[in-house]
RNA sequence: GGGUUGGUAGCUCAGCGGUAGAGCAGCGGCCUUUUAAGCCGUUGGUCGUGGGUUCGAGUCCCACCCGACCCA
């Protein structure tokens, strides 16, 4: 409200002489007979006949006088349309109007269609009505808006300047639309279940905390959606999926916001397999469907490419101790222990002194071989001190039926054979909770005790699904609203 | 939390001890087919915040706030 901006001091007074003049600069209705970009599609292909009467509605992008006629182009999702208005078709005080429109200004124009002498479909106006006056000026035309935190901060702004901004998250709806119809196509129900939980469970992550004051009772927000789908499998829904929001309360980086979008996904009578038939099947049939294709390319800001991604199936599958054999030596696995530390130092990865063995294996797999596996690599059976919720490898017990598909240098799915045996459950839950009774979810183990088919389960991040697809570097390029820290906005 | 880096006009940026600048947009003027329209004129700043050094500080020093990238 402060604001001593001469911009908005301008248009303030404009938008006061509008009134002056008996006019009502926001509007509640206006019919167009079609959206800017479609009503420009349906000239340019005969649909709109030149002199086709049309009512179109957007916002001012730019703006070119002439004179005695002046030249605006008005946007809405739709795309682009250009207008021309004539003083001597609108006359003297209405054209005075008009001149004085500003950029970011809602207006509805009626009038004909026509191509100008450069060929730009255009309608000519015959009446208009200003639908919102805009206070504030827009970003620049050209440069649209560069400033990262103005742009996160207030993502409207980014949206209005930027298409392809706005064409990423258009593009992430349509993602999310398609991974829908896959899971259904597969027989799969979509479910809902508590974010606000009394035990946050499913993972290892520290949680946001939160209070119940009617019931009197602290609340945490959820860190995976895991113990309550598997309950549903308990209670018979065979096929089920979530769709929702995990909270972490840990640092924030290029790949971490405090908030986001899991998809989870529960297959009685599958196992790990059936989970990378289903990761595969549901990646390829997203990329195909949103991009056209299954070669996803990602652009620098000069438009060259400079990764490419192939989802072609079917997808490498390689074991854990296969792959880290593969890059850190055949011998990896047959050396001791302080050999094996010193080898990953000498490769490079950072270890800390109290990693425990299976640690240092681990930070060389994350360091040095997940951040190369760029095409999509399901990497199967991790040992079993990395994953204590999953079942053991009949074939090789010191490892377990899991995998982790890494595609873009990045985990994006980890799957398991879910743990079925409630004996074996609890003691693995009493072990992670370290002796803190409190935390353990014993209404989660008793429903395990009535029995939960064997099943596969698989969870797939999203938003690094839609930065991989959609060729984005940091998450908060595919979060509406990424998380910052507070901060006074709009001075 | 650590390192690097940034915050100057509405937007994009320059200025790095000596009168706060440019382009764009804005305002005024000319121009009835322009599209980054053009031409002439012109307004606009607590230089992130607070201290300090100095005759003099966007500029140097210190602290803090808010980002970005890298690391933990």
């Amino acid at each position: 409200m402060e604001d001593t901006n001469t911009l908005i001091e301008q248009r303030r007074t404009k938008l006061a002489a509008l009134r002056a003049q008996g006019l009502d600069p926001f509007r509640n209705k206006f019919a167009p007979s079609g959206g800017c970009g479609e009503t420009r599609a349906r000239f340019e292909s005969g649909q709109l006949a030149e002199g086709a009467r049309v009512a179109v509605a957007g916002r001012i992008t730019s703006h070119r006088d002439m004179g005695k006629s002046q030249f605006l182009d008005l946007k809405d999702q739709s795309g682009r349309i250009q207008v021309y208005a004539q003083k001597q078709v609108l006359g003297e005080a209405q054209y005075a109007i008009f001149k004085h429109l500003d950029l970011a200004d809602f207006l509805g124009v009626t009038g004909t269609m026509f191509r100008t002498k450069t060929g730009e479909p255009s309608v000519r106006v015959e009446s208009f009505t200003i639908l919102a006056k805009a206070l504030r000026p827009p970003p620049a035309k050209w440069h649209g808006l560069e400033d990262t935190e103005i742009r996160y901060r207030q993502r409207y702004l980014d949206l209005m300047s930027n298409d392809d901004v706005q064409r990423v998250f258009l593009l992430r709806s349509r993602i999310l639309r398609e991974i829908r119809e896959f899971m259904h196509g597969r027989g799969f129900v979509e479910v809902e279940t508590p974010m606000m939980q009394a035990i946050p469970g499913g993972a290892a992550a520290r949680p946001f905390k939160t209070h119940h004051n009617a019931l009197a009772c602290d609340f945490y927000l959820r860190i995976a959606i895991e113990l309550y789908l598997k309950r549903l499998l308990v209670g018979g829904i065979d096929r089920v999926f979530e769709i929702g929001r995990n909270f972490r309360n840990e640092g924030l980086s290029r790949k971490h916001n405090p908030e986001f979008t899991m998809l989870e996904a529960y297959q009685a009578f599958g196992d790990y397999e059936s989970m990378m038939d289903l990761v595969q099947g549901l990646v390829c049939h997203v990329a195909q469907n949103v991009l056209g294709t299954l070669r996803v390319e990602h652009r620098n800001s000069a438009g060259e490419v400079v990764k490419t991604i192939d989802l072609t199936p079917p997808w490498r599958r390689v074991k854990y101790k296969d792959i880290v054999r593969e890059r850190a030596g055949a011998d990896w696995f047959d050396l001791l222990p302080e050999q094996r530390r010193a080898r990953a130092v000498e490769l490079g990865a950072e270890i800390a002194t109290e990693y425990e063995d299976f640690e240092v294996t681990q930070a060389v797999f994350e360091k040095l071989i997940e951040p190369t596996l760029i095409n999509p690599t399901f990497v199967t059976h991790a040992p079993k001190e990395l994953i204590p919720l999953a079942k053991l490898s009949p074939e090789d017990p010191t490892t377990v039926e899991v995998f982790e598909c890494c595609i873009n240098g990045q985990e994006i799915a980890p799957a398991y054979t879910e743990q079925n045996d409630p004996i074996e459950q609890r003691e693995r839950l009493e072990h992670q909770a370290g002796g803190e009774q409190q935390k353990l979810d014993e209404d989660f183990l008793v429903a395990l005790e009535h029995g939960m088919p064997p099943a596969g389960g698989m969870g797939l991040g999203i938003d690094r699904l839609c930065m991989m697809l959609l060729g984005q570097e940091s998450i908060r390029d595919v979060i509406l609203f990424p998380q910052l820290k507070p901060k006074d906005v709009g001075r």
